[in-house]
Formats: C-alpha cells, structure tokens, sequence
DNA sequence: TATTCTATTTTGTCTAGGACAAAATGTGTT
DNA sequence: AACACATTTTGTCCTAGACAAAATAGAATA
C-alpha cells in the first residue's frame, strides 16, 4: 500500500500544539497558514507536516516571536530563522557555561537510552560537588541541555521524558534521605493548571532540603484556589510555582496576579522557570527567580 | 464591601472542567444548562456556584451518565443522585473490600495533612505485607478511597495531590531500591496527553520490580507516535497505558486503537486504570486490567 | 428468556465570519 | 532615556447550523 501521509482533526492538533481551535482558525484566515486540506464533510484535516511545522512555531511563539511575522515567513527563511537560533543557543552556551564533561555525559546517556549511565553519572556529580552545586553545575545545566537538544532536533520528545523521569526520581530520592523535622520557612511547591513540567520544582525541593528547609511538593497542575487553600491549610510561608517556557506567555501575567490575590499577602511568592525570565513588571509581593544562584538561602 | 460571587470566563471553565466550549454552548442550546449570566461584551460569564457543580456533573458524565437526563434534573433530584451515589459507593466498599486499619490510617493522615504520619503508615504496611501485597491491599485500596473521599467532598484537591505525592514518591523510593539489571520482558509505562495521573504507573512499576522485572516509566501526556518510538527504540516487550476516570470516556476507545496502530503487532499493549473498567470491545492485540490481581506475574 | 439485527435518538465536534478588548508596538514629547 | 498617547496586532468569544459516531430502544430471531 502506498506510504499515505497520515492527517489530524483540528482538535487533535489543538492538543498536540497547544494552539486553540480559534486561533489555528483565525491564523488560516489572516495569514494563510496553516492551510490544511479538507474533508469530504469539509473539515479541516492536517497533513502530519504541518502539525509538526506547527510544534516548532509553538517554540519561537514561546519565546516571545509574533504570529504576524513568523507565520509569514517563507520556507527559506524559516530555516535560516532555525539555524540563527540555533547558533544564538550555542553561542550562550559556550559563554555562559561551558558544557562540563559530566552534563555531556549525561547528554549522551539521554541520546542512547541509557537508564544506568545516567544514574552512574548523576550519582557521580551528586557525591563529587554536593547537592548544592549538583543542582546548580549539572541538573539545572542539563535540564537547558536537553531542552536545546530537542529544540535542535537531536533527542525526541520521549527522550526528554525519559530524562525528566530519572532526574526527578534521582533527586525525590535524595530529598528523602535528607528529610528532617519541620523547619521554617516551609515553602509548598506547585505548579498551575496546564504546566505538566515539575522538574523545576524537585530541583528548587533538592536545593532547600540541602539546607535543612523542609518543602511540600503538590505537583503539576494546581488550580488557583487550591494552591491558595493548601498554602493556608498547610500553613506555609512561601508559595513556589514554577512556569516552563511551554506555558503560555500571554496569560503567565494573569495567572500570578490571580495567584497573588487568592493568596494570603503574609505568605510570599515565589515564581521561577523559563516562563518567567523575561516578565519584568510582577505584582507587589511575588518575586521571581530564574537562578538557583538567587535563592536567599 | 459586598461578598461578590467570583465569575469565570467559558475558557476558564473548559479549563477547570474538561468540559470543551462548544460543548458547555450545546449544552445551553439544548438543555438549557449551564446558564451563565452574560458580561457587556454579551459574553457568557459562569459564576462559582456553576462551574462547582459542572464539576460534580463531570464525575458522573464520565461513569457513563447520559448528559440529557442528568442535565434536566431538579436540584432536588440531583441531590437524591449524589446520595444515592455516595450510598452505592459505601456499600460496594464494605462488600467488596472492608477497609483494613491500616487505610483508614493513611486517609486520617490525608485529612490532617500529616506527611510523617503518612510516610510512617505505608513504611509500616510495606515491612508488613511485602510489596506485591502492600499494593494490592493498602496502595490501590488507598487510591481509591481517597478518590471516593474527594467525590464526598470530604477532601479537597490539594490533598489528594499531596498523598499522590507522597504516595509515589514512596513507591519509586522502593523501586530504586529493587533495581537490578535487564530483565524480560521490558516494559514500557506512560499515559496518553491529556491524561495527568500516573500513580497507576507507579503502582505497575512497582508490582514489576517486585517480581524481578524491570521497567521504563516516561510519566504523564506522552504522544501516541513517542510512545510507539520509544517502544522501538528501548526495545520494550510490552507497553502499558493507564487511564483514569478523569480521561475523556468518548475518546478511549479511539485512542488506544490509534496506538494499536501505531505501535509493532510484536509489542503487547496494557491497558489499565478505572478509565477502561467499562470498556468491553478491545481492539486485537490489547489487554485490559482493572485490578492488580490479574497482572500475569 | 436471551441474543442479534435494525431504526431512532442522543451527543460532541466541526463549520463560517463577525466583533471586541487587552497586549504589544510605534511615535512624539519631555 | 522615560513617559504618554495612538495604532496595530492578536486571541478569545459570539451565533446558529450541520453531520456522523455512539448509545439506546424496538423488533425479530434463536
């Protein structure tokens, strides 16, 4: 049989890019992409090749690039965009922080689906620097690592589970073996609905317990009020959430004002992740990091 | 100033219900609820009273209820419903399964919010039982009383986030522990996008490792076509897909079909969770477990 | 009585094209 | 360089109609 390219409804498309309905819609309507095929019912049916163009747009949409512009760039000129950022992402890289042989090692356990060299190599670290500089020399490095790497095409998406996987479950290990008695401040830990990326949050975890700060983690997907409640039930003093550079940018301002009215004003805020690198105004009351190095600790 | 009743927009509430927008609108058409009150812009605004109990609706819908008698139900008639319900639910629970002390230990230390007193308890059941038993008799009742806890409103969200926190941080702890070399058959463990809860992953995980076999969790949301590549790619056996009641009951049956599809007739597909207890037809080459008992070990 | 087949109803997802406000950007002024 | 104001861009929401897949009810058969 012939190799038939397999197409998409657009509510599958919405759920794998992350784009609504109405804005793929619209898009084909002001800018002419995407412009899928129809149906004999005269549905919308996307080619795969386009739910994948779609995915990589969703990254520079991300970082802050306009619809308006890049979804009227040519093929050509799309490539060159690519091949700039990529280069862009090298060039940080090698001058912010020269990839250490053991985040390369780490790297390369990703790419070749290596369970136990990952442990080995993350064992290694944790014993050789402590879980300080463990976080801050090779987890948080890794985690920007792998992210480029999949940016860049050369790990699958299963890969960066897989890593997150066995990164998490590292350090929730350690966390326990470091748990004590309760301590101040005590800091909850989550993230809002729709950010299924935690890492950030077992890292920031691992890097409080390390100094004897004890966390709550609820995970991903909190809604506002819960956050809110638990954070009062619980009795902490420090709401931690954590946005990847996935949650989209546009209603990040929103959701931590949101937040930060549900919420108590004697229990501070923390917010933290790509998502929020690039937000400057934050309401009174939250503070951002963006660095393991920032946290007053 | 007046105690006004907080209002959400139709995307807020498709968020927090899994209930899409052209359903929530039909829905209206035909039923006649939800009825949200409308804003200047003449756009629909629902207030908490309603998104709570589409909320409530949802857990029915998604046990199979048809929408066009439960959404013309009186108040009253809902209310009898729920208790109904609730009263099903305690009936079938002392029947099928009395819950043990050791259950109603870790639901207390659930409401009370108490990590120690929860970590002591399943510590306690695991030295006790072992591990295949510490699942089947404390792990899976425990979920599950803690899932009929939250239908009764007796808990909120938040806490059922923290015991599947502490509950699969537990789990993995044990897992590390048993980790030994390759083994067959491998096993593949995630869940398909959109479905968030991966404690039934933990639990197979940890039911495997137990039994000396090894397996390859990925965690939540993973894409049919990674699945299927990373099945090839780690060489796995079998591969197994959890669904829980929260995943969408309309789109199961599809879903796993297009995984059929997708992943090498040589690869065994499970599948498990409350999500498929009801699920009769399954497409060839599909397995179906509901409870930990009939995992073929 | 139980099972299979067929007709009907129910239900969710999709369509088009218009409207509007919030956010982002551009421009001029201090 | 910092601020205020005008313009453009952008995503979300609207109505109302269409259709196929799934679920149910009814009839016919074993």
């Amino acid at each position: 049989m012939p190799a038939q390219e397999e197409t998409f409804s657009i509510g599958t498309v919405e759920r794998d890019t992350g784009i609504s309905r109405d804005t793929l819609r619209i898009w084909e309507r002001r800018y002419g992409y995407p412009q899928p095929l129809r149906n004999a019912k005269g549905e919308r049916i996307y080619p795969e090749s386009q739910l994948r163009h779609l995915q990589k747009l969703r990254r520079f949409l991300d970082q802050g690039m306009r619809p308006g512009k890049l979804l009227r760039l040519t093929e050509a000129e799309f490539i060159a965009l690519e091949e700039k950022s990529a280069g862009e992402q090298a060039l940080s890289l090698s001058v912010s922080a020269p990839e250490s042989p053991l985040v390369l090692a780490c790297l390369a356990a990703v790419q070749q689906r290596d369970e136990q060299a990952l442990l080995d190599a993350l064992g290694l670290a944790h014993q050789q620097y402590g879980m300080a500089d463990f976080i801050r020399q090779l987890a948080a490095p890794c985690v920007t690592a792998v992210g480029d790497a999949w940016a860049r095409g050369d790990i699958e998406v299963y890969q960066e589970h897989f890593f997150t996987q066995v990164m998490t479950q590292f350090l929730n290990i350690e966390i326990a073996k470091m748990r004590n008695g309760v301590s101040r401040p005590l800091v909850l830990l989550g993230s809002l609905p729709g950010e299924l990326h935690t890492l950030g949050l077992s890292m920031t975890a691992a890097m409080l317990a390390c100094h004897g700060l004890a966390s709550i983690q609820l995970g991903a997907s909190m809604p506002v009020d819960q956050l809110s409640k638990a954070a009062q039930e619980f009795n902490v003093d420090i709401v931690g959430v954590s946005f990847s550079s996935a949650y989209p940018y546009n209603s990040i301002r929103n959701d931590i004002q949101e937040l930060r009215d549900s919420v108590p004003a004697d229990i501070e805020i923390w917010v933290g992740g790509e998502g929020v690198r690039k937000l400057r105004k934050l309401p009174a009351g939250v503070s951002k990091f963006t660095d393991f190095k920032q946290l007053p600790l």
